[in-house]
DNA sequence: ATTCCTGCAAACCTTTTGCAGAGGT
DNA sequence: ACCTCTGCAAAAGGTTTGCAGGAAT
């Protein structure tokens, strides 16, 4: 039977998450490093979240379900899942840093409420042509950019 | 005679740093604050330097004419040319926060090389009506935008 | 005289590192 | 057994704040 599951097998895990912890698993793997229940605590909590967490709520998050955990433990788990591909790390000017859960081939800019603090996330096929090509324009070699509106949200905008 | 020029008259000030200068000047009245010989030197520093300087090049800078202002007053002078809109602070991913003189009503966007770290400036109209019209389809008031291109400059891409 | 400005040192915040012990293989 | 991982505490790096003396008005 085709249809039955083997999710220790990359090609079979359907759920993202599984391919997402595959993915760690195999970077362990190659690097000869070991599993941890601390880190996968971290890991999990990361990837159930939804987006731009700082690290001292993803730390509260994770002492929810095991209260030992340092901020060391989750900077490393992050460092960690962002060398896989798994996370990026966010700046949106206050301080501290967030990280974003990344799933492969997509790509979003976004629009940041300086009232609220809520970020919403964008796509726009257009935009990501126009800096093609600004790029291009300048002779220059485009690997990545970063794309940011700020001002106030719809809720925000009609409640003044 | 029109063409006599009197730099303490904002309407007359062609150069752009007397205008800067009387926008200081006008806001130090504003506020009740006075002037001072270290945060002038600044001041002057500043608006003499080209864009993105970080707050230890730039007390550097200072320090070849005033080797005893510390960073404190930079720190202090940076924040009052902000209040002025006369600066910007910009983060670049690097850790610390640079800034940038700011011409009333011009803006740019950003193109920074990750090989040498060199920034460089552009502007598209597209661009920004690209931008306002996808924060007007979310019901977005938009107030300010960041956008930051990364990759390899002409100079560094030819050179591997 | 009053009030602001300055530079130093200390405090702050976020992130990183050293280390000794616990844990994984 | 070996080597990694963890959590604490300390360090580090950038920025802010408290304070006592000096400068501007």
């Amino acid at each position: 039977m085709k249809t039955k599951r083997d999710p220790t097998h990359p090609r079979d895990a359907r759920d993202p998450h599984d391919q997402a912890r595959a993915r760690v698993a195999a970077h362990l793997a190659r690097a000869g490093l070991k599993h941890s229940r601390a880190r996968d605590v971290v890991i999990e909590v990361f990837l159930a979240t939804r987006g731009h967490v700082s690290v001292e709520e993803l730390t509260a998050s994770v002492r929810d379900r095991a209260p030992t955990v340092g901020y060391t433990t989750v900077y490393r788990a992050l460092k960690l899942l962002t060398d896989c591909g798994l996370a990026a790390p966010r700046h949106f000017g206050d301080g501290q840093t967030r990280y974003e859960p990344i799933r492969e081939g997509t790509h979003h800019d976004h629009m940041i409420c300086t009232s609220c603090g809520d970020i919403f996330e964008f796509e726009d096929d257009r935009l990501e042509a126009l800096q093609a090509q600004i790029a291009q324009r300048h002779g220059f070699q485009l690997t990545h950019h970063r794309m940011e509106l700020y001002g106030r949200c719809t809720r925000c905008a009609s409640s003044t």
